[in-house]
DNA sequence: CTGGACCCTCTCCCCGGGGGAGGGTGCAGA
DNA sequence: TCTGCACCCTCCCCCGGGGAGAGGGTCCAG
């Protein structure tokens, strides 16, 4: 039995990060005396600590941590790391993608933007809706367009959604993504909706959609310039997008904000 | 001039966040009502909230965001960004180490480990000492031993350091590293001191040292099986380390815990 | 039996936000 | 000019994973 002290020495680990581990039983000790408190680690739970120590330097959160070390199938253990390591992936994949769009952002070779007003009539479309979280609204976006795709026989045109604003203020709004076409536009999710009349401020955003947040600033800035306010929700079409090819950098994404004359907000 | 709810709008920050960046003194709004309190934006800010977005997106704290956008010469801000994104491949490489540890931790090859006790006579090294933080250690260590090799002429054996557990328990602790020499053992930090006696349990760890606490937890285990207690500082040698070869995989750490009769501590 | 090392619980602090309460402002339509 | 409502303000509490320290109990060797 060994107090909390010497098994701190044995693992690299605080003795209050060990006391913090025990309230969140997450590695309890073998014994804990129950008159004065004091807790006892056996030998053989060092290499249970490590374990813990490793997956705490991937940032694991403690309630994940207690899972995988509490899993007593090895099988599950193995598969609620590996999806830690697949979350550590995407991590890096976005902390890449940052770091490229920093540097274009502090070394920029801008093209100039080309805005344009463009008073968009009422439109019968073929759409998906739901409330859905920033995080996953790529994957929604995804499953929501293959029921499109699986209703819309004869699609018009590209692709487009309609995003809340709230969505990008809160992480969380309503999104819409429709079809145009002539044919069927009802089954599963899909329902028939008719986008109100609009005037947009539209311009085209080349490349992947991780600075696509400059592109937007731009457009609001050109906005502002013209005397008009915008209000959402945004337009967004996908001329070429990841249904079209795998190279981001090919991608055009259309974007269309709705106006007003500045006084008539 | 834009209220903050439609900067926040044309850049992807939430109000909150704004708020919380003008209170950081990291992005000031353009103009702040005096009387209502209420923040006005000017267009031409879209910029500087969206290197301000990139760089929270890689972790860099606020106030290091501060000194980046504020810097007026573009030089020191590029360096700044260059500092930051160096932190940001050392944490990655940091994260791709603890991802090899723990498949070693999960799926252990383990060779069986070979301690042995071993009686330590007093020792005269010529050394240096000095209060480190953990990670500062590795620096420190490599200007620590570069002042050794200049003033030790004839070094006899492996270079050595002793680790006060202060140093893994409170992250910052007495650190010695030294040589045994029969020739000068003085000179810029370099002293000569003698070791005090001690008995070790002795081991051997192989490879990179990333997962050296695992064989720390180790040779703790086989010291309390043999019903003995440990007691810093550890000493640590390194017959083959980054001096000898550019390969972790073919380091070899010796490492020697003092230790005790249990009874005795 | 005593001193000192060790252990206990408790509270407060850090970061970068999110959430909500409670109240003041700005502006368009009536 | 009034009213309603969207917008804005400040202030306080919450999160996670610890670090720091206060104040007090416990263990054990000399």
């Amino acid at each position: 039995m060994l107090a909390i002290g010497e098994f701190s020495r044995l693992t690299h680990l605080s003795v209050r990060t060990l006391r913090r581990y025990h309230d969140a039983g997450l590695l309890e000790p073998a014994t804990v005396d129950p008159a004065s408190g004091y807790r006892y680690y056996s030998a053989d739970q060092i290499p249970t600590a490590q374990v813990i120590h490793r997956l705490r330097e991937l940032d694991v959160p403690l309630p994940d941590v207690a899972r995988i070390v509490r899993s007593p199938d090895p099988g599950d253990r193995a598969e609620l790391v590996a999806g830690h390591l697949r979350r550590l992936e995407d991590q890096l994949a976005a902390t890449r993608e940052a770091v490229a769009s920093l540097r274009r952002l502090l070394h920029p070779d801008p093209p100039p933007l080309q805005v344009r007003l463009r008073a968009v009539p009422a439109t019968p479309v073929a759409a998906v809706a739901g409330v859905v979280d920033l995080d996953g609204v790529l994957a929604w976006y995804a499953g929501a367009m293959a029921e499109l795709d699986a209703v819309v026989a004869e699609p018009e045109g590209p692709p487009g959604g309609l995003y809340d604003n709230a969505l990008f203020e809160t992480g969380r709004g309503h999104v819409l993504v429709y079809r145009r076409t002539a044919g069927p536009t009802a089954g599963g999710r899909v329902h028939p909706v008719t986008l109100p009349a609009v005037e947009l401020a539209v311009t085209t955003h080349a490349g992947p959609h991780d600075d696509i947040d400059v592109t937007y600033g731009e457009l609001g800035a050109w906005v502002v310039a013209n005397g008009l306010a915008v209000a959402g929700p945004v337009r967004e079409s996908y001329p070429v997008g990841p249904r079209d090819t795998d190279d981001p950098a090919a991608w055009r994404t259309e974007i269309g904000w709705p106006v007003f004359p500045m006084a008539a907000r």
